[in-house]
DNA sequence: GATTTTGGTTTATTTTATAAACTACTTTAC
DNA sequence: GTAAAGTAGTTTATAAAATAAACCAAAATC
């Protein structure tokens, strides 16, 4: 019997997202949005999501007068994030 | 800039599907039922959409009295598979 | 021979992803 | 200085997908 995919991981867009969070100190919305190819709003609702889970962190500034959205994953968000990869690898291994 | 994971290959039922026919000859749809742990209902609604695709082979036929559902990988299939696993790598190396 | 089980399919519901529309500014061009 | 366009998003609506529930036909069991 398979493991269960966390199924909030297991999303093209999410999945890119925390991708790149993990490898980074923090990004900004723009600059997740220009690297996933996603709209705007699309970005805007995952994010809401992986945030309300816990697995990442987003801090709302201004950079000059602009708003800027920055997100940081967690340590919730990297165990997840291993978790579901330790996961995955019975879905594709053999 | 993430390539497209495939969509009909990124879906636990239908992934664990594949991971299962990938290393077997053929399967039972009993057997599928089992292993991947899904409804009977939702097993059938999604082999029929692999099916369509070309991803698999559904072969109808009977076990004595009982009918007996056979699924197959296809060529197409095993390729499609090896491209998801391949796109993945993307996501979740580093 | 009625009831349950097997092996499914079909249809309905829920959830999810995505797109469209909107808001609140700021910058640029006249 | 004000109209138009751009930036940085959010909210809401729509489309698509996954899942569950209901159903069906035949077989096995009691």
């Amino acid at each position: 019997m398979f493991k269960e995919l966390d199924p909030l991981l297991h999303s093209q867009l999410r999945l890119g997202v925390i991708s790149i969070l993990i490898s980074v100190e923090s990004a900004e919305f723009t600059y997740l949005k220009e690297k996933t190819g996603s709209t705007a709003g699309n970005l805007s609702v995952q994010l809401e999501k992986l945030s309300e889970a816990g697995y990442i962190e987003i801090i709302k500034s201004f950079k000059g007068k602009k708003p800027l959205t920055t997100c940081k994953i967690t340590r919730t968000g990297i165990k997840a994030f291993e978790e579901y990869v330790s996961t995955l690898k019975q879905y594709i291994n053999k």
